[in-house]
DNA sequence: TCGCCGTGAATCCTATAGGATCTACGATAA
DNA sequence: TTATCGTAGATCCTATAGGATTCACGGCGA
């Protein structure tokens, strides 16, 4: 946020283990090395990363509030299951009461400043060149701060923060998981940074609409193409 | 939720420390016994509590993660300030995004079943005797059953829970301390739970819209009134 | 008077130990 | 064969100890 400043951070952003916990433990489920719903041992995660439990207890006390592990008591922790076709659905419903209107929001408010943030974000989505898995995180973490900046950039932080403790992109990552769909999604975001550029707030309201609807029916929808 | 089946849980509900913690925490912060900015000390607090260090700690990772409280790495953690005038606008619209689309869905989907809970959640809004600390607790827990019971009936459960992390209630009870303003509310909470039962979906929507923006300029502003 | 510095105490962070609970698995009985 | 029971091992939960860092405060110099 305030990192670009200079290069002297007065607070040198202090050690703690637990972050690094959660950091690790976040893209192990990711990235389905720890598999939807698999057991989380707190003692054996300890023993794997060399750590004591205490910061590895704060680190999953951490995930699972935010919805990435669950808790039994006594029983230990689990990886969040994927996300059912329904809650794919509502999660998507969610999005389209908020993003549309941030994305509209974007572009009343859009600056010499914002503009540039964007075209930045914009210009970071290489093309993919093949369809292995590098480059298809690649795409997802573009994916993620494209739509993070926009829900900054509606100005509302509180409605920023809502979403971004869904953590759509993670589990949605987590879905398309080894598949190779996805890429149409860098032309309609460039569609809906255009329009909120030139400070047009219905045709950005209305690009976002549509993208969500893309993604949800004509990508996402694929992977329950066989079962629930 | 699913307590009322009978009383004979499978699970006897098992008993950890970090929860307990983590809820007395909770409504300290709620009654400003731990006063808005204040620190809380993780030692500290365990010598209050009787207990060790490390529920302390997973307990006040938990509130971390949730908003209410921050920490600061190797300083430790500091209840949440209050919201400021700009946090509690976002916020209220950030609801007027969400609570009157739920109040629609929840008038098209409305039953014999959610209009019982619904009533039965009405009955219990007493009109208080007085102005009195307890009176004022009691009517901010209906209040936020109310609009969480919503949440819930509109049937999209990542919106009721995208609205449950904000504890809007939780941070408005905060502002509101040790005044006596907002007992309005439960007429307007009558007025939409009306016409969600008799399934008019129009009239839900913008009654909840209304009951916010009341919310919002006419009771909650006062606080602000000779300040940012 | 004001600002800087050093020391002691408090606090945070991590690791470890041990009791409580759960899980896995084999033995016994129907 | 199937189900029940009991034991061993693993795991969770809590408490405690000690090193690392920060905070509080009094002394020194300008």
């Amino acid at each position: 946020m305030s990192d670009h400043t200079a290069a002297m951070p007065h607070r040198p952003r202090r050690h703690v283990l637990a972050d690094e916990v959660y950091e690790t433990v976040k893209t192990l489920v990711m990235d389905h090395v720890v598999r939807p719903g698999a057991r989380i041992s707190i003692d054996g995660l300890a023993r794997e990363l060399d750590v004591s439990p205490t910061p590895v207890r704060e680190a999953l006390a951490r995930l699972e509030s935010e919805g990435l592990a669950s808790k039994e008591p006594l029983r230990g922790y689990r990886a969040t299951p994927l996300l059912s076709r329904r809650e794919l659905d509502e999660l998507y419903e969610f999005r389209q009461l908020i993003e549309p209107w941030a994305a509209r929001r974007a572009a009343e408010k859009i600056d010499r400043h914002t503009a540039a943030e964007l075209r930045a974000e914009m210009a970071s989505a290489v093309a993919p060149k093949g369809t292995d898995y590098r480059d298809y995180r690649a795409l997802a973490a573009h994916d993620a701060r494209f739509h993070s900046l926009l829900a900054r950039l509606s100005g509302n932080d509180q409605v920023r923060i809502a979403f971004e403790r869904t953590h759509c992109h993670l589990h949605i990552f987590r879905l398309y998981f080894a598949s190779d769909i996805g890429f149409e999604a860098v032309t309609e975001h460039r569609t809906i940074a255009e329009a909120i550029i030139r400070g047009a707030p219905d045709a950005a309201e209305e690009a976002m609409s549509t993208h969500l609807d893309n993604s949800r029916t004509q990508r996402l929808h694929t992977v329950y193409r066989d079962s629930s």
